[in-house]
DNA sequence: ACAATTATTGACAGTTTGTCAGTTATTGAC
DNA sequence: GTCAATAACTGACAAACTGTCAATAATTGT
């Protein structure tokens, strides 16, 4: 009689209720511009048990961002064995990832928050999952990057440490998709974003080619 | 009888005065967790007389941005002028850029947040000269890649125009330099930072290089 | 001296948050 | 079926914060 298992199920169910609710929210409104009264009522619950199920809004946010993550994890591994050589899966990386910013965009977003979004007081189940994606997210590149050295794709002397690539890598392509989807600047919103991503992309490359 | 004016220099005065005070206490405690309350304490001034300066607590984060957006912009300038060739004042912007998120750390994390913060409902002095400033910025950007092409330094080829080319270098920087201010990824929190940002420098130099 | 203008503030109404005592529903034992 | 125990859920409260406005205080020119 698995009474326990089932209601650890609708628990589970009831927390994704919720997140999925303040996801399209949080999405509308913007996070500091949601309050948990609106996330309650999308999810036909009353305001009070969302804090049984999270610490506060900023819980409910992160395990959105932690979806995000997810998302991404998910389009880096296809692109990631969709090919075989290094040099092809970094570039495949790479256009998954603008094509993850042009697709999913709710999603980018809010992994461009995370970098300056509050960690939990104490880690949680969400923190440790946001862990555990970077994790494959970096060793994917690394991997990468190592089958590049070895099939010659790539510059052992230009890439040195896989790892610190890796970031580099990551770090420098978030960076200049987030450039252009916000443009407070008009002459940047003038600009092809697509081009100009692909260009980035482009130089990343032909500084690692062997 | 210049008295109008010395009431217009005491309105900017306390202008001023509203605006470092939050600096400061938005840089202990964050944006979201600072309220109108202390910001006015710490101007010794009346809550109230806080919104005759400013429409709400968006506005004054934005007086605080620009002012990051500025002591960046010395620091670019001071790169710019101290070198001739193109190459060179492009590697010493890039790493002006990392010495201001080092020296300036508040600051940099503001322009952080500048990217995801929302523009004012209606543009003010402050947009005004946030805009000014990124024009100047990315002018210095675009003469220095100009100059590389006219003395050599650079290849016009990998170039291409000089403003899609600045645009990537400022994102794919920032996003470097970001990556590695926050370490929610603890294996990032322990590669030195510095050696890091310097690679990502070199790399994008290397692929521009003539 | 005083009317007019400008600067400043106290205090109010409206939101939102986090909590907790109390209510309702579900379960397993008898 | 009944009922005590456990779990799920909610109404309602105190506290904090926001933005505004009428009222007060200070400064100016006449």
């Amino acid at each position: 009689m698995p009474v326990t298992a089932r209601r650890e199920r609708e628990k589970q169910q009831r927390y994704e209720d919720i997140v999925d609710a303040a996801e399209i929210i949080f999405n509308e409104n913007g996070f500091a511009n949601t309050s948990m009264d609106e996330i309650a009522r999308a999810a036909q619950l009353s305001r009070a048990l969302l804090y049984v199920y999270f610490k506060d809004k900023a819980a409910i946010m992160r395990a959105v961002m932690l979806k995000a993550m997810q998302a991404m994890e998910a389009r880096f591994a296809n692109a990631f064995t969709a090919e075989e050589a290094g040099m092809k899966q970094i570039k495949g990386i790479g256009c998954a990832y603008y094509a993850f910013s042009v697709e999913e965009s709710d999603y980018f977003d809010m992994l461009t928050e995370l970098n300056t979004f509050p960690d939990p007081e104490e880690p949680d189940l969400v923190a440790e999952g946001m862990l555990r994606c970077r994790q494959n997210l970096d060793g994917m590149m690394v991997q990468a990057l190592e089958n590049g050295i070895k099939d010659g794709s790539l510059n052992p002397e230009h890439i040195g440490d896989p790892l610190i690539t890796a970031y580099i890598l990551q770090g420098s392509l978030h960076g200049v998709i987030m450039s252009t989807r916000k443009p407070k600047n008009p002459n940047v919103a003038q600009v092809d974003s697509e081009m100009l991503v692909k260009r980035a992309i482009d130089m990343m490359c032909y500084a690692m080619a062997a």
